[in-house]
DNA sequence: AATTGTGAACGTATTCACAGCG
DNA sequence: CGCTGTGAATACGTTCACAATT
């Protein structure tokens, strides 16, 4: 929320590095790592250029964000991909393994579970939790499922830092104190609505939904505003329907208010 | 990217809605759906406070949100529920139901297809596609899967609009040539990497372990602020654990490249 | 000659604070 | 009087453009 954040190196430069920035460091770190052994060839240097081209921002951004960690650029050469993929890594915490703690073991929480992006990347998966009997004791990707209750002390003795919640909506919240009980700091929302969580616990929500909506939206709007034809209607459509049948179904019309609330499944309910 | 996203309607107000508005109104539509029904009381006005309060956002802020569509509140009392819900409704597309293509049917793409929030929300599942022959015909979600080949045909026949990839990194960018080809112009992208796709194209990017390697900077940064360690050791327990439990494993450290590329599963590879 | 690092300009988003209105 | 709607102030993020540097 801050915009911010911060960090002291005993050295330099470095001292707050934006958030926007952050998130793409991560991006120039998945891409450093596959030039790696990638390329037959011992690529040692890379320039902004190339880089951001990779990552799909401009070279300008790059090399800021890029600033924000001190100067491991080569005026005139690029940057050497060890010492700048050592340095992200660093900045990133990408040293260290996090232990990671996942609620919920629904649809996607046994997907979560399996997600090669988790145990590839440094995250540990240490423990499963569930509230549904039926799944306490089930083994999923190698570990147990235990019991929701016992999350503080599970989390507490084996380290835990990063909480996952991927429970129904109803559950999140409560899940969420959960694991702030348990000395978690870090979590990972996929249940639709806000946690509150105490200031120092620092909550990321992927809503599935919301980002349909979005698209939707875009959507919405491509077919809008026909006052004049300013969309050519072009390569799409398709004997797509009898009148200028619209991408989007009007006639299945859709409730503004959620239908049904059928938990189809675990996952996450409503929306 | 433009950050202001256009829109002309016949009378009044609205013009242009930024992005990081059209977010929100999202998450405003869904509190004030889930309003109707849970009130047992026909609590038919809500003030910005308390729907900001919700949303958890200030109350600033979600007025402006609102002024974006035009002038629905009465100053002294609040918003119509009803009359708000229709307009947010509106604006996003909600209105309309949009149809889903879902290309990879791995454990992540699987658990997609039951998600309540895709067919809960307007958002209907027309299509199921994969490349591994193994699925081909195999029935998820009340849907056949169908070869990835076949998208162009079936996409435009049956009209979807909105692609969504849970297929391996690998195979995102050729499935995202492929929607676009089926006119496709929204996709949502859960594989990992960048997607070159038209201008007129709108993807949006959900990656999981992006998200986690964001907490993990902040819960480096937590421990962090060392006046000199070099290796950020011994990170202070809280009233965690026993002894002084870390909350990071400093001994399981791990390669700054990407370990094995195991695709254990489908979902996503590599990160 | 090529490419970094960055100050300055610009654009977007958030917050403040209060006038205007029901 | 309470609450909305919004202009003005501020904060944040991106892009430009060029001097510095190898």
């Amino acid at each position: 929320m801050t915009g911010q954040v911060g960090g002291t190196r005993e050295s330099g430069r470095a001292r707050t590095i934006p958030e926007a920035t952050v998130a793409r460091l991560a991006v120039y770190l998945r891409i450093l790592s596959g030039l790696g052994d990638r390329q037959g060839e011992r690529e040692s240097t890379i320039s902004s250029d190339e880089l951001a081209r990779s990552a799909g921002v401009n070279s300008a951004k790059l090399r800021k964000d890029l600033s924000f960690l001190g100067t491991y650029g080569i005026r005139g050469v690029g940057y050497d991909v060890g010492t700048l993929t050592e340095e992200i890594s660093r900045t990133l915490g990408a040293h260290r393994a996090h232990r990671v703690a996942l609620v919920g073991l629904g649809n996607l929480g046994q997907a979560l579970a399996g997600y090669p992006g988790f145990a590839g990347r440094g995250f540990v998966i240490s423990a499963l939790f569930d509230a549904d009997p039926g799944r306490i004791g089930v083994e999923v990707a190698g570990h147990r499922i235990q019991h929701i209750d016992d999350a503080i002390a599970v989390c507490r003795s084996s380290g835990v830092t990063i909480g996952v919640i991927a429970t129904p909506a109803s559950a999140a919240q409560e899940v969420a104190e959960a694991l702030v009980a348990a000395g978690v700091r870090s979590i990972l929302n996929f249940a639709p609505g806000i946690l509150t969580v105490p200031d120092d616990v620092e909550v990321r929500h992927v809503d599935l939904s919301l980002e349909l909506q979005i698209l939707a939206f875009h959507e919405s709007r491509r077919v809008a505003d026909l006052p004049d034809g300013t969309r050519p209607e072009p390569p799409r459509s398709e004997p797509l329907g009898p009148d200028g049948l619209r991408s989007a179904e009007p006639s299945a019309r859709v409730a503004t208010a959620f239908p049904t609330k059928s938990i189809t499944e675990a996952v996450a309910v409503r929306s």
